[in-house]
DNA sequence: TTAATTTCAGAGTAAAATATCCGAAACTAT
DNA sequence: ATAGTTTCGGATATTTTACTCTGAAATTAA
């Protein structure tokens, strides 16, 4: 089903754009975020106090309590997230699954793939998630 | 681990690349594809099964037996592989998971996305199996 | 101070992906 | 024919990923 990120990734990257539509400092309950978005409850839950312990977002418990990002949309990149969650595993593997490929001896499609790992690293940091926020709520 | 296919995915791309390697029409066992590839006996068995069923490879039981390409390593590309074993996920799946992501509604990086699922494709088309072969060999 | 609402922490369960086992059928060579 | 070697088919087992449960701690407001 996931195609480049892991599904908490995905969900992660949901998430955090829902986030940054917010006003600054205003806080969201994993509640409204699993009725907004389409994402089981207690996962969408684990997946924020993942980012919380990861300094991305900063929470608050009690009724008027919930999570906010830690710092201005405007300072954080798709990137941010990704690498916070998966890793950077995208950006070492293998496409072909090879084990070797990298160093010496390299796959047939190791140049081609490069070039796109490239541009999947455009992708995440050439827009800040509050530009981002901003598009998709058109 | 993997990072744009699955792993039956991975290993049949593999295993089609050895046996583009192979003169055409020598039967190549699957004990010796997974002594020469890192991939479990019984499970490159599996995969070769099914792009056998898929008419990619033929077959033959017996001593002397084991799997060939179907048809000139000239004439198959990477792409049958991944469509064969993968389907075509890759291309209809959003990168950020929205399931909405794709008709009326677009998320945040669509455009950029299909740009980068064009350069994968085209990665997959460029070159046949047998061009890769060689190439690897080197 | 009590009840309600939230996150937190850790364990547990379910489902999907990955890998294995086994007996049968097909083929080869002796 | 028979023994050896291979693929085939279907079930099973293991591991990883996805998801859930439960009880506690923090916060708020009445």
């Amino acid at each position: 089903m996931s195609v480049l990120f892991s599904r908490p990734c995905e969900y992660a990257l949901q998430a955090v754009l829902y986030l940054a539509q917010k006003r600054e400092g205003e806080m969201t309950s994993a509640k409204e975020l699993t009725s907004k978005l389409d994402i089981p409850y207690h996962f969408i839950s684990k997946i924020l106090q993942d980012l919380t312990y990861k300094k991305l977002l900063y929470s608050q418990t009690g009724p008027t309590g919930g999570f906010a990002l830690a710092k201005s949309p405007k300072k954080i990149l798709f990137l941010d997230i990704v690498e916070a969650i998966d890793g950077k595993d995208y950006k070492t593997n293998c496409v072909m699954g090879f084990s070797e490929c990298g160093g010496e001896k390299v796959c047939a499609v190791h140049d081609k793939w490069k070039l796109i790992k490239e541009n999947i690293h455009n992708m995440l940091v050439s827009k800040n998630i509050f530009e981002m926020a901003k598009e998709m709520n058109r």
